[in-house]
DNA sequence: ACGATACTTGACTAAATAGGTCGGGATTCT
DNA sequence: AGAATCCCGACCTATTTAGTCAAGTATCGT
């Protein structure tokens, strides 16, 4: 019922790489920096958002990260749905994962069918939501600044 | 982002007392064998149950459990709340459990702000959905039965 | 009164998950 | 070549999860 520590740093990464989005790309430490991210733990969730697909990075002296596909084009149900698994508090509900529930007969269960509902109205709001999106959540919040780096995300 | 065993099985045994609400106490044994939880933990449970004012006890040899309010008085958002703390994947947003995000700003976090919608859609279903409801739909699944233990749940 | 039946309480444990840390290797730019 | 940067797998510790267990207390039928 929570997001993860590491669902939060990843989210907070994606949203500096929306942000810097057509400017090259952005080094580890940067974020890190920024966001108040142990940097070792971000090189890890990178690296795993890297083999999602999300991010593609670049390596060598002017290294660095930045988002595989327009900001625009990735939802935080996608992001979300890769990190924690399931998007659903019960067993056996998700289209992607599917996994057991303890009842008898599952298609009569009362309890799968509420959660079932918990789960649309989840993804419901979480595939409405862009990383552009929470870029211009960011911007409104904050107005203008100079650098994006600077961004209170 | 997942109900714990635990919590199923919450549900699952208030939901049976839910369907035998009037007709006096049921015995853990009798949740513990039609619902397939373990004897010993599922103890543990409803005491805490009881302790939190969902249900309560009788003592002795015809002793078992009961719920304390109407099952229509109970709704999944009080129980689920109790058993699984905030109703958000994120902290500082639940106004039960104040908790302190990352971020440098509280008042200024996007994704802070999402979390907060997700957590009221999330509310916002498991508020409307009390244990009578729910033993409604485990009849509109089921059609009638003799004995409400038989009830598949 | 007494024994069987149930709930009560608190301690204990094994396994999984969360949240990191670390060392060293591979690339790339200058 | 050398410095900067990402890459990868192993490792570690604390917390949470999912139970188990023993001994105690209340209640009922006889």
């Amino acid at each position: 019922m929570k997001l993860s520590q590491r669902g939060e740093y990843a989210l907070r990464a994606l949203l500096v790489l929306g942000m810097n989005h057509g400017s090259g790309v952005v080094r580890i430490r940067d974020i890190a920096q920024q966001q108040n991210i142990p940097r070792r733990f971000l090189e890890q969730i990178l690296n795993d958002l890297k083999s999602a697909g999300f991010v593609l990075s670049k390596r060598g002296v002017a290294g660095g990260y930045r988002l595989q596909r327009g900001p625009n084009e990735i939802s935080l149900a996608d992001i979300i749905r890769h990190l924690e698994g399931p998007l659903t508090p019960v067993g056996g509900v998700s289209v992607n994962y599917y996994q057991r529930c303890s009842c008898p007969d599952e298609g009569k269960c009362a309890i799968r069918s509420v959660m079932q509902e918990v789960r649309d109205a989840i993804v419901g709001v979480l595939e409405g939501v862009s990383v552009a999106h929470l870029c211009d959540r960011v911007r409104d919040l904050q107005g203008p600044v100079e650098n994006p780096l600077d961004y209170i995300i």
